[in-house]
DNA sequence: TGTCCGTATGGTACTCAGTACCATAGACTT
DNA sequence: AAGTCTATGGTACTGAGTACCATACGGACA
């Protein structure tokens, strides 16, 4: 056990405790010591005790972070549902143990709000990405905010599915998911020029066609 | 100072402190003492030190509740902003104490998870309901998860501007923010039919219209 | 080999939030 | 007047988080 770092021997006895006693009933001394090492030695690799349900949130975080600064300007909107995509495929690849935690977050008050602030985290470098690539007006602030929130709602309810066992294609659905979130804010693309595309809007009405032709002739000249 | 409630005479003695001292240098026992209560007096009043935060957090989410509940089918979308409205009216008319404790969440991270949980609340309270409103059905999970996130979203960019003091007409704000969001969701309206309205979708092409009408024609017939 | 130095670790003592339990003071009933 | 219910205060305890100190380990250098 000596050959594993601090930080994954105190993790694999915590969540050992956690699951025998639970939560509440495993103290930072029990895990310290069945770690082998000190108290100090904890609270030197994990600021609180919740952290240690989220070991390498500082690294995954960094990871989108990295993502979205590789990208440009037509590429950002890749960027942002690979960034996304990320995290997802972290949790998967965590397997058991993102059960674990789901298990864990879902019944323990303090763990849960230790897990929204992390997605709040994300959800911030998101907006300020988002933001800052549709220029960082005022006048943009709410979008970037609401498409942020809607990228990370949308990894959180695909996460949540595959967690309780609703899905066996976390990534098809993942994708279907962040598709249809793009589709709803895409008359926001703020790359979208209007000469080298081929837009379609269709309206229905109760007039009939032959009334409407005229003006509509009239506008596209 | 004894014809307040025990919760308010807690809450003024609290902000008075947290403003003097800060709140780490605040204990309980220093709170409890100002306001000429006992510690346990406290802690039977709010559930931890940082709900004396957010006193009424719990009737504000109550009055969400039930202005949803007032609702039919066909007036859901009005009750939810109406409801969303709510929060917002509180905030206002607190007033300086709202500003008070924007400074404080703003600076200490306990407090930050505070409000943040109790706006998650706020988000479970709209997903559930609206999520109702659309039948329930798991093919309109995600949708009333994203509509939910997006109205407390367009809530939280207006109350921020105007805790910040960008705004002196955060009401009209949030009627033109809350406007938005539901558009962006209007094509999921479940009780629109097809019947009585005037739906208009128009595309665009490279085409000349004359090459489009009969196809249009055809279709409409 | 011995000394020096920086770093990682463990231990101790303290503060304070949160819980459990008990005692008492009013208020209201019968 | 006795009894009961509720609100409050007090005391003692657990455990998270912090500050500080001591020591052990490992490499650099003489």
């Amino acid at each position: 056990m000596a050959t594993q770092s601090v930080k994954a021997r105190l993790t694999t006895a915590a969540f050992a405790l956690f699951d025998e006693r639970g939560y509440e009933h495993s103290t930072v001394d029990d895990i310290a010591e069945r770690a082998g090492d000190g108290r100090t030695t904890f609270f030197r690799a994990f600021p609180s005790k919740d952290d240690v349900i989220l070991p390498d949130h500082e690294v995954v975080l960094s990871a989108v972070k990295a993502r979205l600064a590789a990208s440009t300007q037509e590429t950002a909107l890749v960027a942002v549902s690979e960034a996304a995509r990320l995290v997802l495929l972290h949790y998967l690849q965590e397997g058991d143990v993102a059960r674990s935690r789901y298990k864990l977050t879902s019944s323990i008050p303090a763990l849960r709000h230790r897990e929204v602030t992390s997605m709040q985290q994300y959800q911030r470098v998101f907006r300020e990405f988002i933001h800052g690539w549709m220029g960082g007006g005022s006048e943009t602030g709410l979008k970037a905010e609401l498409m942020a929130t809607s990228v990370v709602t949308a990894h959180n309810y695909v996460l949540r599915r595959w967690l309780r066992g609703l899905t066996e294609r976390p990534e098809a659905e993942f994708d279907a998911a962040m598709t249809s979130v793009l589709e709803l804010f895409a008359d926001i693309n703020p790359n979208r020029s209007a000469e080298d595309e081929a837009s379609l809007v269709i309206f229905r009405t109760t007039r009939q066609l032959g009334s409407v032709i005229p003006a509509l002739r009239k506008i596209i000249g």
